[in-house]
DNA sequence: TTCCTTGCAAACGATTTGCATTGGA
DNA sequence: TCCAATGCAAATCGTTTGCAAGGAA
């Protein structure tokens, strides 16, 4: 469920309002198990946002960080709850359907992951900051 | 430099001609330093290439596997020669300018990486595939 | 009243496609 | 000769924006 005090915090931090659509978004993304684009979003909400409305909603939820965007396959741009949110994770694409799943790290494998950045970055004078891991494989369903 | 003879190779067995633009276009991105999408090839190929062509050019090179698509930062896609011509590695994607370059992964780091994808795709009953590492940070001009 | 938000329609930019033409084996 | 490849223009698709109307503080 999306906790919705922090979120309405940031959002007036901000100057902007935490509107019923705005919410909606949230939620739905709370919802979800993975990254959903604008499209997948009107579906899911039953087209009770117009399109357009959409775009901006999320335009915004992002510009003021609670909302993080990836850009999967076919060039779709998907959002989901940005990290502070829903804590770490990566994502297991599904090279068949195209689907997008989260996938949680242990404490032990993230220290492993921070540790193969340092070295892997490191060695071009880049200052890695986040970073981000798709697994590609078959899903479930597809499999 | 472009290895022509397995590309060419690859592409007759697909039953599709290795033509001067098709080389052009595999020219260009072994000689870029990382991904490129279809504007930047036109504009480095002092549009030389008609973009449609271009575009149809890129779809054929990826069908047959001598291509890899990145979706960026944008919804751009970029291209860039497939793995087993260039070997693997991973991008440094500059969160300022969103230029995204290749760093190579030393077979030590890879190994790393192999054993972490195991334990996190492991846990859900995903079949680890091949595997996408983007870095964020700012590059060189940037910083 | 003052801004922030919303909806609708039009505009955009990236990519794709129809069709007639060219070119290579 | 024959089918793949090309060029151009028009069409698509996801996304963004202008503008007038609606809503909350």
């Amino acid at each position: 469920m999306a906790p919705d005090l922090p979120i309405e915090e940031r959002l007036v931090a901000s100057g902007v309002r935490y509107t019923k659509a705005r919410r909606a978004v949230m939620a739905e993304l709370f919802r979800s198990a993975g990254p959903r684009s604008a499209a997948e979003l009107y579906q899911a909400m039953r087209r009770s946002i117009p399109l357009s409305s959409l775009y901006r909603t999320l335009m915004v939820l992002e510009r003021v960080g609670v909302l993080t965007p990836h850009h999967g396959s076919r060039g779709l741009t998907r959002y989901e709850p940005a990290e502070w949110l829903s804590g770490h994770h990566h994502h297991l694409v599904c090279v068949e359907c195209g689907s997008v799943e989260d996938v949680a790290v242990s404490p032990a494998d993230e220290r492993r992951m921070r540790g193969l950045l340092g070295s892997i970055a490191g060695r071009v004078g880049f200052e890695p900051g986040g970073h981000t891991l798709e697994v590609e494989g078959r899903c479930v369903r597809c499999s």
